[in-house]
DNA sequence: CTCCTATTTCGATTTCTATCTAAATAGATT
DNA sequence: AATCTATTTAGATAGAAATCGAAATAGGAG
């Protein structure tokens, strides 16, 4: 999901984490209402109320038009009900953070356990070892099926200790073996 | 809507109205995550993402299993699902706000203007007088038709300036009228 | 039982936010 | 033009929320 994107969702968010503007929202879903009205209605001053209709106007949730000196505004039921149906979509729910966060951190931990194609140490931390491993599965192909000794022969490549790799790969089910034959999983 | 429900809602909007806790959605949206993890993606210290979950938690968005010393959290993506649904329904929305807020300002005006069922003055605000016109309108029963003169006579009852009065009725349209003879709307 | 690790609780600090009063603006009325 | 009415802008203040470091808690490993 991109920056922008995420933004206005979280803005939309904060507009209507409030219970004066909750309560604007519910009031102007009736009927169209002056800054005064609302004022009244909610026993909050104007100065507040219409700081508050700004904040909404800004984000596209009401729009106002001038009759006489009042301002009426208006909810846009429409933004309300697209927002609504984009913002629970499982898609969007899927790609609400962008994945260069997480990327991000991985990569951290590479750089720092990588020395090239050769690794320099085990991180102590379960998370940050994951990250290794996964990173070793990615040397196997997936459908391929590997003798036990292509495996240690591959991962000996990058890493002197081949034994426990090859346990800690299949114990954390980056790798299945069935009669001393592995796969990637 | 009950006033427990509006809470609800509101603390569902402000719990999602937070940067760190929108992401921390996004992440759980993908896959469940333990604190440290959360923390260190979000570059926020552990303390700062425990309280964040507690809030979600509490509102029911997230439920939490143990691993070892960890915490899982997990997304309930059913809440979520059900609360857009429930919250952007036209309904909910139309009773988002208590009429009765709305009803006791309308009663204060009322008890302002009226002595009994006098009208002691006329309100300067046109808010106001909309009130004083709704109620004068209640007198008339919606599906009869009146002559100018019947019109006049209930009129005075409550008020003296029968002729003001009457036009206001038909000018903002509580009232209509064809070649003499009145109606309520 | 002791140490280690992950999390939570506590208390303090800082940053936001809602709200108000007072003053400025602008449209309508006389 | 002068005045009145409704709203907005500006500036101040109080209250809430986010965040952090330090300390407490609790589960797992040696």
């Amino acid at each position: 999901m991109p920056q922008e994107q995420f933004d206005e969702l979280l803005r939309f968010f904060k507009v209507l984490g409030n219970e004066s503007r909750l309560k604007i929202l519910g009031l102007l879903a009736a009927q169209e209402r002056s800054v005064g009205e609302l004022s009244e209605l909610l026993d909050v001053k104007e100065p507040t109320v219409s700081h508050h209709l700004a904040a909404m106007k800004e984000l596209g949730l009401v729009t106002m038009r001038a009759d006489g000196n009042a301002r009426l505004y208006q909810l846009d039921t429409q933004f309300l009900i697209q927002m609504s149906k984009d913002v629970f979509s499982q898609e969007s729910l899927a790609t609400l953070v962008d994945d260069t966060a997480v990327d991000a951190w991985e990569q951290k931990v590479l750089r720092s356990f990588l020395d090239g194609e050769q690794i320099k140490a085990i991180p102590s931390q379960y998370k940050k070892q994951r990250v290794l491993m996964a990173w070793m599965a990615e040397r196997f192909e997936r459908g391929v099926r590997y003798e036990e000794r292509e495996v240690n022969e591959i991962i000996k490549r990058h890493y002197n200790d081949y034994a426990w790799f090859r346990r800690a790969l299949v114990d954390h089910q980056f790798m299945a073996r069935d009669k001393g034959v592995y796969w990637r999983l």
